[in-house]
DNA sequence: TTGAAAGCGCTAACAA
DNA sequence: TTGTTAGCGCTTTCAA
C-alpha cells in the first residue's frame, strides 16, 4: 500500500480513501485517477486479513447445511439456494463460506466461525433441532437466518408455506373430481414439512366436505422413493383403492409411480398423482410429474437479503417469511374417470 | 487474549503456544491446563482475521463453480462434489469459500480471492477455457485444481475417464449382442466430455470390428432432454434403426427414452439404452437407466487432497489424475432379439 | 520454560 | 484536501 502511495505520489491514508470510496472525504478526481492509475500499475489488492482485522467485518457469511453427506449427494435444491444466497449477498460484495454440518443436536462446530469473526452472520438450511450455542449466539444478537422452520420463534426465517401449498396439491386433484384421495407423506411426522403437508391435505379435504379417513393416510418413515412405493403397494391393496394420490414429495412420488405401475396401473387414466418439490427431474419422468413448484432460488434469494439487513443492524420485518409455491400441471394428473 | 493469559497467569506467548500447540516448545502440563481453563472460562476464541494477518495464511480455500445460475439449478452432482472437497480439507481444517461464476473467457472475478489472500488454493469446476488470469496465477505458484479437464497441461486436475467408459458403455451393448449402436452425444463437441465420450464409442466399436457409421452418430447441440429426444427422433426414422443406443449423458437418455416410449416402443425389448453420469435420480426412472456411474463424491475429495498438496508445497504425483467409473446395469438394457 | 517486543497491512480518528 | 498515527489481535523471533 505504501508503494501505492509513492507512486501516486500520496499517502497511505489518501490510498485508502479512494480505495474504499469514504464517504465525507473530498479527493480530487486526479488524485483519485493517480491512484487508481498507481494500483493498476502495480496490480495491488488489499490484504483481506488486514481489512478484516482493522473494519472488524469479514465480509463474509456463513451457509450451514443440516444434512449428512449422502443427504447431500441426493440434494437437489443445493444449487438452487446456493445461487440465490451468493446473488443477494455479492451485492454488498460478501462472499460465502459453506459448511455442511450433520443433524446432532449440538453439532456447532459452526458458532466457531462467528466466535472467531470468521463470519459476519450464518444462514442455517435444514431443521434446527434444540441447539443451546444457537439460542446463544441469537441472544448475543449474532444476525442469523433460517431457511426452512426455526427451533425457536425469535429466530428469523424464510420457508415455504407448506400447509397451504399441500392443500393447493390436494385441492387440484379435487378439481378434479377425484373423492377417494390418499396421501403418502414424505417423512416422519416430527418434521414440521411432513405434518405440516399432512395438515393441508386434511384441510383440503374438509374444506371440500370430503371425509378424512385414515386408511388413505400412509406415513412414509423414510424420505426414500422406496417409502414411496411401499406406502402406495399398501394403498393398492385396499378394498377401494384411491383413484388419485398426493405424495408429499416428487421422489416419494417416484416410488410410488413405480409402484403403480408394477401393478398394471397407468397414470393418470387409473390414478392421478401429484408430488411436491418440483425437483429438476420431475419434468423428464414419463409422464411428467404434476407438482408443487418451490421457489428455491428465490428461497436462497431472501434469505440472504435478511441476512445482510440483520448484518448491517437494520432488522428485517416481518421475523418470518413464507414464499409462495405454485402448482405445476403436467401429465400425472387427470380427471376422475366414471367407472 | 491478554484477559486469558492473566487468568491462566502467564504471557501471551504463552497462551498462543499453548492454544497453536506450538512444537519444540516445552510448556509444562499444569501449564496448558491452567491455560485451556483459563481459555474455557473466559469463553475465548482467537481472532480469525488477527491469526490470518499474522501467518498469512487464510485457512480458506475457494470452490469455483464455473456454471451459469440455470445451470446450477439443474446440477445434480454438486452436493457430491461440495462434500468430498469438504471432507478432504477439513481435515487440515481448512474451510470452503463457495463461488459461481459464468463462463466468459475471464471471468476472473476470483482472483481477487487470491491477490487479496483471501484463499489460499483454488478448486475450479468446469471447463476452464482460455483465462489469462488463471495462467499468471499459475505461473506464480498459487495452488490450483482443476476439476474436469484443464486448458493449460500443467495446472492439476482430476476427471474421469471419459473415453474408457464410454468404451465399457459401449462395449456392454455388444456384449449383449448388439450391433446397431447409436450414440448421442450429450454436447456440442467442442466439450472435451462430448468428444472423447464419443471417441471412446468409436474405439468400441472398431475393437468389436464393428462398422462406426455416421448415420448412427447424433450431435446434440443442448446439453438437455430435450436434444436427447430430437436425436432419437432422427434415429428412430432410420431405414436400419439401431437396436441399442449410448447417450453421452443421463440427462439426454431420458430424453431419448421418451421419444422411444412415444414410438410405441418398448425399453429394453425393442430398444436398449446406456446413460452416462447416473444422477441421483437415474435409479428412480422407471425402467431403471443403466449407465456409467461417476465418482462424484471422491472427485471432490482428490481434488480437495492435491489442493492441500499443493498448499503445503507438496507437489502431487501425477499433474493429472484419472478417477474409475463404473458401468451400473439396471433395466434398460438387455441382450439382442432375434427378430 | 517463559516473556518482551516487533511486526503482519490495513482503517479511521484527528490534525493540519 | 491530505498526512500522521494509533490501534485491530495475533504470531514468532530472540532473549532471558
Amino acid at each position: 500500500m505504501q508503494q501505492v502511495a509513492d507512486e501516486a505520489g500520496v499517502s497511505r491514508t489518501t490510498v485508502s480513501f479512494v480505495l474504499n470510496n469514504t464517504p465525507n472525504v473530498n479527493i480530487s478526481a486526479a488524485t483519485r485517477a493517480r491512484v487508481w492509475q498507481a494500483v493498476a500499475n502495480l496490480n495491488y489488492a488489499r490484504t483481506f486479513a488486514a481489512r478484516s482485522l482493522a473494519t472488524g467485518r469479514s465480509q463474509t457469511v456463513a451457509f450451514i447445511l443440516r444434512q449428512v453427506p449422502d443427504e447431500l449427494l441426493v440434494n437437489g435444491f443445493l444449487g438452487g439456494l446456493l445461487s440465490g444466497v451468493t446473488q443477494a449477498i455479492s451485492a454488498d460484495n460478501y462472499r460465502l463460506l459453506f459448511e455442511a454440518v450433520g443433524h446432532d443436536a449440538s453439532a456447532g462446530a459452526y458458532t466457531e466461525l462467528v466466535r472467531t469473526q470468521r463470519v459476519d452472520g450464518l444462514i442455517i438450511s435444514g431443521p434446527v433441532v434444540d441447539d443451546t450455542e444457537l439460542r446463544d449466539l441469537h441472544r448475543e444478537s449474532v444476525p442469523i437466518v433460517v431457511n426452512g422452520k426455526p427451533d425457536f420463534e425469535e429466530l428469523y426465517s424464510v420457508d415455504v408455506d407448506n400447509v397451504a401449498s399441500a392443500r393447493t396439491a390436494v385441492q387440484h386433484l379435487i378439481d378434479l373430481g377425484h373423492r377417494r384421495i390418499a396421501h403418502i407423506t414424505n417423512g416422519p411426522l416430527n418434521y414440521t414439512a411432513s405434518s405440516d403437508r399432512l395438515e393441508g391435505y386434511r384441510q383440503a379435504l374438509l374444506n371440500a366436505g370430503l371425509p378424512c379417513e385414515d386408511r388413505y393416510i400412509q406415513i412414509n418413515p423414510t424420505f426414500t422413493d422406496q417409502g414411496g412405493y411401499e406406502a402406495m403397494r399398501h394403498l393398492l391393496d385396499l378394498p377401494e383403492r384411491p383413484t388419485a394420490v398426493f405424495a408429499a414429495s416428487d421422489v416419494v412420488a417416484f416410488g410410488a409411480i413405480r409402484a403403480i405401475q408394477e401393478a398394471g396401473l397407468h397414470i393418470p387414466a387409473d390414478i392421478s398423482i401429484v408430488g411436491f418439490d418440483d425437483i429438476p427431474l420431475a419434468s423428464y419422468l414419463a409422464p411428467g410429474l404434476t407438482t408443487i413448484h418451490i421457489p428455491v432460488v428465490q428461497l436462497g434469494v431472501r434469505a440472504g437479503e435478511m441476512l445482510m439487513q440483520l448484518i448491517q443492524g437494520d432488522p428485517p420485518v416481518p421475523h418470518r417469511v413464507l414464499l409462495e409455491t405454485r402448482l405445476v400441471i403436467r401429465h400425472s394428473t387427470a380427471p376422475l374417470r366414471e367407472s
